[in-house]
DNA sequence: CGTTTGCTTGAATTCTGTCAAAGCAGGTGG
DNA sequence: CCACCTGCTTTGACAGAATTCAAGCAAACG
């Protein structure tokens, strides 16, 4: 069950047997449907999830109900909202399952008590964090530098899987556009 | 020199005496006047840079020649390419101060020696990251779901100083606008 | 005092969003 | 096995919004 999250882990940070078993003792695995909630607007974020197998996404929805997709995450991927878990503050994001998956996950206070039994997982966290920040720094400099086209085919050099897996709907909410805008733009590309 | 620093760290992270000095011992000052650089596009960001006074902006340039604006920073903020300081890839921002400004920096290996040796500044460097990213989350979460001149309203209500002190056009294009298209928004906003 | 810089305004153009309709799987039940 | 949904994508026509290009103006600067 927790395959992928180990091997991930150990790949950037080599665990002794013990060290292994503490954490798994603090975390936990859940199996979440397609169009299941992770998280929904308005409630503290209370986990961090590692997805085993899946995918999810997570999405603000404007005043006029439209949503507009912040994050994807595959296989081997983290979700959440950070700032909500860490802060305890609720959370203007909804995190769903896009189809069936199985995900990884871990609450507040087992975090918090990781952090002060594991050097390897509060190192391991700090990569995580600085990690979230690269990617969301990416995905700014991306929505302010590019045009929609140019975004669309960053996104697909970047994320393959992605625009094989997502409904075409959610990448054009990804990338700030309507779905009528994302078609023609693939129209566009295909003549070519 | 280091008043303003030293206050925004000791009202998060109480210190001991020995402690500031040796932090104190590991930073240097900087004056920086209008217009220069603190990092240029395709060099590796070598410093975090505290905000003793002043302002100053990053941005990037997309391949049209246009700059975009990824952040700017008052008195009392912290600027730097953190994503090319934490892993000494080349940058694709540039800094440049608005204003004549002055700097407190901390470079790569007093960070390095830092981390290690003092348990307060590694805890306020993890804030700090933190910080940084809930920063950006919210610059995201405007950025896709807001209109113009919503977001041009939240960066009024949020940080009235920087709508005062910084160009307009440098507003317009941290919102993702030309200037034309801000200046016909205030004037809408001003008609009522 | 001439020059530069930044902001505003107008008119034409381009692009995106909106609305409506149709096409196209994949899944379900009769 | 087929007819019928249902969810998703595509297409077209049109309206609306932002960009572009051009010009004018005011304040700051050397």
């Amino acid at each position: 069950m927790y395959d992928n999250y180990f091997r991930q882990l150990t790949a950037k940070m080599p665990l002794t047997d013990d060290e292994r078993a503490l954490i798994q003792s603090f975390l936990s695995v859940k199996k979440i449907r397609r169009k299941q909630y992770l998280l929904q607007e308005g409630d503290v974020c209370k986990v961090v999830a590692f997805v085993e197998k899946g995918a999810l996404r997570s999405y603000t929805v404007d005043n006029e109900g439209k949503e507009h997709v912040l994050q994807f995450a595959l296989e081997g991927w983290f979700i959440s909202d950070l700032y909500s878990f860490l802060t305890g503050e609720v959370s203007v994001y909804t995190i769903e399952a896009i189809d069936d998956s199985e995900l990884v996950l871990i609450n507040q206070p087992a975090h918090e008590e990781l952090l002060k039994r594991s050097p390897s997982y509060q190192a391991y966290m700090l990569q995580l964090i600085t990690g979230a920040y690269i990617a969301l720094q990416r995905r700014v400099t991306s929505t302010i530098s590019l045009s929609p086209e140019e975004r669309y085919r960053d996104l697909v050099a970047l994320y393959p899987n992605i625009v094989q897996r997502v409904p075409q709907h959610m990448i054009a909410s990804y990338l700030g556009l309507t779905p009528e805008t994302l078609s023609r733009i693939r129209r566009r590309l295909a003549d070519e």
